[in-house]
DNA sequence: GATATTGTAGACTCTAATTATCTATAATTA
DNA sequence: TAATTATAGATAATTAGAGTCTACAATATC
């Protein structure tokens, strides 16, 4: 069990547009040389956040990525809604009906615990220290 | 990012062993069956259970496995790093050294909050509602 | 000591997800 | 219209997850 690299990609991309004037409209070149992967490939995820209301895109000339929300809005778990999905950690096939598995119910309320956590810690809280 | 399967066969076991006569030996054909899968594939999974010293087993006729804690020190979190392993959910490869990304250090808090309410969980505790 | 029983190790397969890349297309500005 | 910028689609390589099957090792019992 383990993150994926996209949900990496994505809060180092919003964190990036947090430290670098929080207003600029970023070009998914100038994001994706940052980190040293395709343009496509990073567009990929970010459309993810285009989709979750974190971010908003324009094409053409001039266009680019900016943020859409204030920065006090923009917790961790947002973003890692965005890329990772809203489904449970844990599931138990074991039961017809799974909300009735005590070993579920712990496992769900773990990683609410977690989840809590990551929903109270914004991105630009981490920020100055970058 | 899910949790795996032999989590959640693993934490079962452990509760059934516990529920019907924690004292007792469980042949693993006793087991798979209990749950509709391959005593093999079982096996493997118990497997780690035995490494990280959780259960005994014993070959032979006669044999099959048996607690080998009492119940009050098997937490949910014993059981887990047994099949997911001890790795952190979240790595950066964007930094050489990692454990100075501050993304790392939110991730991480994070995992180690869900991890502190499993390590205190003990599955004695939901078995008796099972 | 032979035999039945029980767990383990190894090889192997199948599927799905992750991590990308490349090409083509749509939208926008100048 | 041309240049620029993001997106969608197709595709591919790699890895992890979820099993199965066969052979083997250890133990008890007769």
């Amino acid at each position: 069990m383990k993150y994926t690299k996209a949900t990496n990609y994505a809060l180092h991309t919003i964190a990036y547009m947090i430290k670098n004037n929080k207003d600029d409209k970023f070009s998914l070149q100038i994001l994706a040389d940052n980190f040293n992967i395709s343009a496509t490939y990073l567009s990929k995820i970010l459309t993810e956040l285009v989709k979750a209301d974190l971010i908003q895109s324009t094409p053409g000339v001039k266009g680019g990525y900016v943020l859409r929300k204030r920065v006090e809005e923009i917790s961790f778990m947002d973003v890692i809604k965005a890329t990772e999905g809203t489904g449970a950690l844990f599931s138990c096939e074991l039961h017809d009906d799974e909300s009735g598995c005590q070993i579920f119910k712990v496992m769900k309320e773990a990683e609410n615990v977690m989840k809590r956590y990551l929903q109270n810690k914004k991105i630009y809280e981490i920020v100055q220290y970058m």
